[in-house]
DNA sequence: GTGGTCTAGACCACC
DNA sequence: GTGGTCTAGACCACA
């Protein structure tokens, strides 16, 4: 995990996680590591930590057990592809396609 | 010129400058508009433009004449290509395709 | 801190920053003040110091973490070496030999 | 002759035919180009030449004859010798003495 | 006219 | 607290 890039730190970690539920590594109702945990793990203030599992709890992605931890939603897998592929469709993959356009390169070249 | 809230307006003056040479708008030995002018044009700061100006510099874009205003260097659009290409195959589509797998999608349904 | 006027404040920052890396006075990861408290220590505005640590990290000299402050890169000194050496060998010593014969001066009077 | 660097163009201009003056290749009453034809020989706008110009008559390197030209002043060699001797013993050489120590270089290696 | 620099002050995201 | 960005306005050297 880089935390150096253009991306904020808070941010990179929400990605992560996410990546983590469309891998099937975190799983239904799976407990994530405490803020305090995940922080000393990857060298990050914990309070950076809470405020990426709060967008995750937003989004509807993790949910908090009072005094108890932070859990994966139901469903969360579903819902984080359904949302992801929606704006890479929609928004992403036209950026992309106009991109490669300008650059003269083509999407057969590329696989 | 509209500006996307989520990228500093320097940086998207750059890509715009940017986009203008690979379209071939903008020739070797190209006058670009003086910081002022361009400014009052998209109604932004003329320190802000310059800031821009001086990132294109210092990436070989455009050159100054002292007291007489900037110029597109010899060769930019190569430049530009090259640096961008490169910067698409190298980061870019890798985080594209890992993404897609993550997703389930594939090139192929795309185009 | 004193200030030459023919050359720019931030520039002469950027150079004072080298010399106490070149000195050893500031090692690797050290933390160098923030924008705030270096502006006001040595009167100067904080848009021009961060203006010096701006063109500093473009170098490679310092890094920045995000929400917490510059850093010393790892090899900073270095790489200051290297470049001030590159510099004056390359364009310094030679105008520098130039002007003496012009001047009818030999190294050797003068050490 | 260069004129994208650091230094003022004009002053580019001066160091140029002091140059000249030292090398003997401009003699005592020597005429010099106008401002027009040197200006359009290196590009260069002819209120820039005049500028130069302005500069090393104050200087007591060149002098006007209304309506003819410029010259070079008597014993402008042996002046421009001392001027920058003197400059060069007393301002220059200590610094380049104390940047070769920093930099680890000895006057010896170099020549 | 051109750009280069600096100041003052503001707002923001982030840690 | 940190830096990042932007604005407004100023002064300067230079062409």
């Amino acid at each position: 995990m880089e935390f150096n890039s253009n991306k904020s730190i808070y941010l990179q970690i929400c990605d992560s996680i996410c990546d983590r539920v469309l891998a099937g590594e975190l799983k239904d109702q799976d407990r994530i590591q405490s803020v305090r945990e995940f922080g000393a793990e990857i060298g990050v203030n914990p309070n950076t930590v809470a405020r990426s599992y709060e967008k995750l709890t937003d989004d509807g992605i993790i949910y908090n057990k009072r005094g108890i931890g932070y859990f994966i939603c139901d469903g969360a897998r579903e819902q984080v592809l359904a949302e992801q592929r929606k704006e890479f469709l929609e928004v992403e993959w036209p950026a992309i396609k106009r991109k490669m356009e300008l650059l003269g390169l083509s999407p057969d070249q590329l696989d």
